[in-house]
DNA sequence: GGCGTATTCAGCCAGATGGTTGACAATGGG
DNA sequence: CCCATTGTCAACCATCTGGCTGAATACGCC
């Protein structure tokens, strides 16, 4: 597994791991406060921690015998960065598609392809 | 693994189902179109989709033998609501923390001892 | 009807994941 | 100095994942 994006969005799959996420938004916390509310071990958590960790998602530090836990927000932006990427793609994606449905039916003028030969998908009728 | 939330998720955790969304913001494409950049064979492709689309995040119809993929790019908007919920969160808890410490440089309130900056400082006055 | 193309289904396998329990390490209060 | 508290490491187990191959299914075209 090797990119951080893909750890990111591997360690906010489980539940357990997004709701220490939202929890720690609050506050920093232990291991054993994370822990507190879930029906698992205190050594489960630490994977999860491990985990987090792993993604760049948490830090830990020491404070005494304990080890409080710290979010990361910014990672948060490695995922917005490509989530609106390619939304924006899709949806300009749609708005070329309109547009070629438009012209289909209203008059059509010469074609301009963009260099890229599109696969162009002779829509006529456009029954699915 | 119930939540769809979750799944998205864990479709996008994987480095090659990235990148056929991402293909796909440009164009639907057939099964044998997505797989042909690839190195797996097509039933490995296959798979993929299978997870894309458990997680809602494309749509197959029939055309033909053919099965053409198809992006549904609102599904994003969940992730980016989970995202910028806790992201909006992060920040504000940084705010008040930076206000907390502020309040301990600035106006000296005299029994403050060096080293315990966050935890039990009673917050005059704070309803969130 | 039969063939070819496109895709999925069914097993199989190696490796990751998430959980457990038990032992170990680190650290500061008494 | 001791030891209670906190957390991690190690081993084990069940299940999931992502890849493979081979067989089956679903169409459209001759």
């Amino acid at each position: 597994m090797a990119d951080q994006l893909s750890r990111v969005f591997a360690a906010l799959a489980d539940p357990t791991r997004r709701d220490m996420v939202a929890r720690l938004t609050v506050a920093d916390a232990t291991v054993n406060q994370l822990a507190e509310p879930y029906a698992v071990s205190i050594q489960a958590v630490s994977k999860h921690l491990k985990v987090l960790e792993d993604a760049g998602l948490v830090t830990r530090s020491r404070r005494a015998q304990t080890r409080p836990v710290h979010l990361e927000a910014e990672v948060f932006d490695l995922m917005t960065a490509w989530i609106e990427r390619y939304r924006r793609q899709a949806e300009e994606r749609y708005r070329r598609l309109d547009a070629v449905l438009a012209e289909l039916t209203d008059p059509p003028p010469a074609d301009l392809p963009t260099g890229r030969p599109q696969k162009a998908q002779p829509q006529k009728g456009k029954s699915s």
